[in-house]
DNA sequence: AGCATATGCACAATCGTTTGTGCCACAAAG
DNA sequence: CTTTGTGGCACAAACGATTGTGCATATGCT
């Protein structure tokens, strides 16, 4: 085991004192008037011996971490999954570290999730947030710059990026009336959050008044809800619905296979479009139309809000207004209705 | 902004010393003999104010972190999020908090990845590798215990927990065999990778000599890999093959993709079978066999040995032998084949 | 020569913990 | 009345970095 080379253990070796070898290292020789030599040879004996700072140490002198945490509800779940990812790089490029934690859906775990990044002191934070009430990511928000992700809090003065998730369900919604389509049944995901509650909305009113026949079914944004809602909706009458708006694409895989298993063929009996854009839409049989969200977009927005809002918390500035905005999400129509 | 409130803040409004306080707090009263008063009114204070200890300061003093480093080559792969879903869940259970990484399949931010987890003083790490010799891996494993997941190299005296991807290849290409396939198409993951090239001996082994035309073809574990590679391999002609093998549930919806376009149904024109266990799989038409790797399985393996280094590294006890594990995957069969 | 200004660096405090050691007091024992 | 024991706590040194300040020596200027 190489032991672990310490400021000190350069500053024996070279002669010079710890500040002198710090100043060096930390590339504020300039500033302290360090001699040329000075920096030379500390230099060299720094790279000899592949100095690496201990940023622990660092941590907690300069109260920065270079770390930012990241609290999903389910980073197995393929949504979250690509956000994270898209986050993490994004994190990455700036040369920040992520600390993860899965909440896995539970209030409880994402409080102690926060909680556990302030005791880390970590930079900043960014959160899928699962809590039905905004109250402690505010208390949160107030000691480290805090930016929410695709969910978010009404009347809330956390900054925050989401898709449009009313806009794009109004979308979908309008294009399958308009196409001609009179009863369709909606099949949503995990009733209580956001984005969910914004797409039952903007279907409803994109369907109002046009004397369309609809349901709101399912509880999950999962395949199995979707097979379940799906089966119980045809299973009596394969005509009960002539189009079928998925909240998800885990949903829409579970509305198929039962339309499959039921002998009915998405696309020529019945109408299909969903929302996400999880990479296999295009290779299904037909195609299936959608609503995409630019996750990268989000993701990126997202992250640059919170460096500023780091850069000013730094700077001991007063925090600038909250960022609260909405990505537009895009119809990409296909063969499935 | 609730000042934050150390132990110092403590110490000073109940009389008592850091020092007392501290043991106080962290359950060491016992040890030092400190009254039962001063217990009493030091946890009483401390709930009051709500301190949280510092665990910057407690890294840096007590050179543990709690935390465990987790790389893997792409946190939006289904297959990494969902074992990286795995450890994370069993480190939290064990109160460990979860720094990831993410290599993005490249050597160079995997040994960057490597590094910073050293500079953060993570207690352990655990590494799904992207390197194509394990060196580097050996080097970070002297100085924390370092464990590998799903991948790994070959003669290293690195632990890792892995599934038997030769035993799963072979069954899956027995099965064919012996159902009575005659010409079969593999579609390979990242050739590169241990379990591909795994998967691949273990596909030739059990094909070997039961006069089975054969071929390997693809290089990722991708949607898009494996719907080109099957269309390459039936445009042409329908019956080129009357199985094929998808190395990956990626691959498979590709491959599917191809078959519907070309007028090939899956299942009765050509068998067809999948490596992974994605969720949708029992989803598709008809119901897709596959191998199902034990992945929650291997992920607490991996995790128990990593628990098992670490309080070894502790201790200051050598280390144990390293543990390098196999865990057999199972084979699924519906009716794609 | 004498004073101001630069130059080059070391000292020491600090971040918030943990932990080895030593001091004091009081009680029991001789 | 001194010894021995022990209960109860404080002191201070770490961990490895950053950073304000101060003290020399050297250089410039008049």
């Amino acid at each position: 085991m190489l032991a672990k080379t310490t400021l000190a253990a350069i500053a024996e070796r070279t002669g010079y004192s710890v500040s002198t070898v710090s100043r060096v290292l930390s590339g504020n020789a300039g500033k302290y008037r360090i001699s040329r030599s000075a920096v030379e040879r500390v230099t060299r004996e720094a790279r000899r011996c592949g100095y690496r700072p201990n940023l622990v140490a660092q941590s907690l002198r300069t109260r920065q971490s270079q770390t930012v945490g990241l609290v999903v509800p389910g980073i197995d779940n393929p949504f979250f999954a690509t956000l994270s990812s898209i986050v993490i790089a994004q994190l990455d490029a700036r040369g920040y570290h992520t600390l993860l934690a899965d909440s896995r859906e539970s209030e409880e775990e994402e409080r102690e999730a926060l909680e556990m990044f302030q005791d880390r002191g970590v930079d900043g934070i960014i959160a899928i947030p699962v809590a039905s009430s905004p109250e402690f990511h505010e208390e949160v928000g107030q000691n480290v710059p805090l930016v929410l992700l695709d969910r978010y809090f009404q009347k809330t003065t956390l900054p925050y990026v989401c898709t449009d998730n009313y806009a794009g369900a109004y979308m979908a919604a309008k294009y399958l009336v308009d196409k001609g389509y009179k009863r369709i049944l909606a099949i949503q995901g995990m009733p209580s959050s956001m984005p969910n509650r914004e797409r039952v909305r903007g279907f409803l009113d994109a369907i109002d008044g046009r004397g369309v026949e609809s349901k709101v079914v399912g509880d999950a944004f999962s395949v199995e809800n979707g097979n379940r809602e799906a089966l119980a909706a045809f299973a009596g009458n394969p005509q009960a619905y002539d189009a079928v708006f998925a909240f998800s694409a885990t949903i829409l895989i579970g509305t198929i296979s039962a339309l499959r298993r039921l002998g009915i063929a998405e696309g020529k009996d019945v109408g299909v479009i969903s929302y996400d854009n999880n990479g296999f839409l295009d290779f299904m049989n037909p195609p299936v139309s959608r609503v995409e969200q630019p996750l990268r977009e989000a993701g990126k927005i997202a992250v640059d809000t919170l460096f500023s809002l780091m850069e000013a918390h730094r700077s001991g500035l007063p925090r600038p207004a909250p960022v609260q905005q909405l990505v537009q999400p895009t119809l990409v129509i296909r063969e499935s209705c």
